[in-house]
DNA sequence: ACCAATTAAATGTATATACATTTAATACTT
DNA sequence: AAGTATTAAATGTATATACATTTAATTGGT
């Protein structure tokens, strides 16, 4: 559906404009889908991306800062979501050795079948955009966004 | 920058995985530098989105639940949203005359105002995406976002 | 080696969000 | 018209976010 139906409104100053308001209101959309999503599983889209992250160096262990930097909302907490997925078991933390300032932070075998568990769930999103687009669109779609952060 | 770089991530699935995560990363990204572009007026994002609502019907009014209807956030309490700019005098309230539970929103003169004192402020991330695509790949992009949400 | 500067992670706190529930008014149905 | 269903807005509440501050460990300069 166009943007203008969604937000019910009818004209844009510019395209650039649009384009803003767009990107913002694809995100959200995005994001409230993948919280609905997740939620049956028992974590947050944040959350997911940490296991995520963890999942990618598994079987090593990386500083919580490292997570910082790989998330997806550079804004999150990644010491505060270490910790509620530390309560689910679902990752462990070890102070690191060589620096005892940092904390090592690796995920669980719980983790992995929870990630394992989320597979068909976690594609549908991927699958919903793909039905819409070409490999082709999706890449050119990709390059633009990568440059408007430029 | 490419997403790769700002999210240290290698490789994705696909071009319709890295899609999705873009989206989401260049939407946060777009709402924490309106957050900051913001901040100095002292209201939300989000509160700025019901002001320009409220302007655009400028002198009508309007119901709250229209209100939500045109939001960016379809998740946000608009209700609490309008509570805050009534106490900061930038909209004013008043139930309305053939449906009471409705509350009929519109904007103040002080509103008016200050979206009027953050043109140029809110202008700038526009501008930001416009020296980085032409009106054509705006254009694009946004035929592609809207298709993406179908 | 000592002390200031820096860094990693955790914490404090105000505000915002997600979602369910409540309250009050209006609309239906028979 | 009475009683149920629906709708608009507000509120309750648990969790999340934004951002500053704190605590503890390490680094670097002199």
């Amino acid at each position: 559906m166009q943007l203008e139906e969604e937000i019910k409104q009818k004209k844009f100053k510019s395209e650039f404009q649009k384009l803003a308001l767009n990107i913002i209101f694809t995100g959200n959309w995005l994001n409230s889908n993948s919280i609905k999503t997740f939620k049956p599983f028992g974590i947050s889209p944040q959350q997911y991306n940490v296991l995520r992250i963890l999942k990618g160096q598994h079987p090593e262990a990386i500083s919580v800062n490292c997570i910082a930097e790989r998330m997806l909302d550079k804004n999150s907490n990644a010491s505060r979501l270490v910790d509620k997925l530390n309560t689910k078991g679902l990752i462990k933390r070890e102070t690191c050795g060589h620096d005892r300032r940092q904390v090592d932070i690796a995920i669980t075998e719980k983790g992995v079948k929870l990630l394992k568990a989320m597979e068909t769930t976690s594609n549908e999103i991927d699958l919903k955009i793909k039905s819409n687009l070409t490999t082709d669109e999706a890449k050119q779609l990709n390059d633009f966004l990568d440059r408007i952060r430029d």
